[in-house]
DNA sequence: GCATTTCCTTGACACAGATCAACCGAGCCG
DNA sequence: CGGCTCGGTTGATCTGTGTCAAGGAAATGC
């Protein structure tokens, strides 16, 4: 439920990145771009496995990816979902510690870690701000885990809807103005692995919250919200997601 | 699930402490001491409200603190549990995100926060540590969003049991070494909020975990684990906690 | 065209855990 | 001592969500 609040112009990508990119500050300009590259993976692939070395970190620039971990008897948990301008990648540790997916086509700009991580030791500013967008993280997995330990389903689809509006509201150049539209980005099952629910109550809840007119589908996968208040009433939240900083 | 890594001796407290302390470097040491202090909580006490202002940063010397968040309603989940040697504080934010409250009588040991940050981005090697326990937190708050998300109220007993066995071993001198036994630091509604369960439902696992032989109960609180590796099969994880770095 | 696959929806039913309620034992206080 | 509170246990019952199953819609391939 983190709100990007340090976004960069990269000048390359077609987004703003979050926190970490060339360009972001005029004096590590060079050596930035002389690490950054871009890598591409298909919908479905494995960018990480768990376990694996990690040789890049690195913003999503398009596409959507998930972190998740599974247990050893097949049941799996999302534990993370990176929009474009997250950013990926554990500074400072080896191994990764979840399984990265590509959800959808993604593009990504990297950065190689051995120099990055020199970088950052040379950099204070961008120690930082790594510091900082660790922090947001954990506050995001920390706010998750309320939806996860004590929110009813519909709260949990309501939740994860609004997080997907808001973070879509934000990217749109003129903020939040009228009725919200947006892309599910995600299939029911994912949705279920990120709320800890199954896929068929995931579908029930969504059939649910439309038919109380709360949502509106075009197709699967078009969502309209007439109301963001509504919603995230139902998401039973506090007034405003409740950041401070 | 995050196994203390780095400790550090700080000559003063009586205990290691995880990371951040004076005398951990000798450089830093007058420059720490100087800003360092210690502050006692009784048994219920809030130590710091969500959203009020955080003077201090540090580190738990002795007791157990919770860090709680709070729907509207009152439903409540706690999302971190704080025992001797955890740092507490958000180094370069303001408010505080959570409710941190003194399950038991605690003692801490803390650094001003302005002269801390103020260290902190003179001195990399603090930075670097700090992003390290950040890192070190996300990991586990992601590891507990599985058990949030997709565990039996079984396996959340015994993860739980698990984590604060091996804490407590990891305390003892000699490391983990014949049936292991320790005090078990909370309530069972504290479990509860933690685990995302009822009281009632806590009560009634642990009992059955009694019955079955997986734990041994003197009391209500003193636990003797028999086996560890029974317990944590019990909580359904792989063979070991599964930590790279 | 038809077959296949993928993603999704809906129904019927089962069950884990919540809820409501009674009670126990220990500690504390007047 | 009696009365009270707090933390914990256990039983009876209810319910939200999981499970199992059937089938629909759209995309893809032959």
């Amino acid at each position: 439920m983190t709100i990007p609040s340090i976004t960069v112009d990269c000048g390359d990508c077609p987004i703003r990145h979050r926190a970490v990119c060339a360009r972001c500050e005029a004096d590590e300009l060079s050596e930035l771009d002389k690490i950054k590259y871009y890598r591409r993976f298909e919908a479905g692939q494995t960018i990480v496995w768990s376990g694996d070395q990690m040789e890049f970190v690195g913003s999503v620039v398009t596409g959507i990816a998930t972190l998740t971990q599974s247990m050893e008897d097949g049941r799996t948990q999302m534990v993370g979902l990176l929009l474009p301008s997250d950013f990926v990648g554990r500074p400072g540790r080896n191994g990764a510690a979840y399984d990265v997916v590509a959800t959808s086509d993604v593009v990504m700009c990297c950065f190689r870690k051995k120099p990055f991580e020199r970088l950052m030791t040379e950099t204070p500013h961008i120690a930082h701000r790594l510091l900082e967008m660790t922090l947001d993280e954990l506050d995001a997995a920390r706010e998750w885990m309320v939806v996860l330990g004590r929110k009813t389903a519909r709260e949990k689809i309501a939740s994860l809807l609004t997080i997907l509006a808001r973070r879509d509201a934000s990217l749109a150049p003129d903020g939040p103005v009228g009725p919200l539209e947006f892309h599910l980005p995600l299939t029911r099952e994912a949705m279920a692995d990120y709320l800890g629910l199954t896929l068929e109550t995931v579908s029930r809840q969504i059939s649910a919250l439309k038919k109380d007119g709360v949502i509106v589908l075009r197709g699967k996968r078009h969502v309209t919200v007439p109301d963001i208040g509504r919603l995230m009433d139902e998401a039973g939240d506090d007034a405003d997601g409740g950041y401070l900083d």
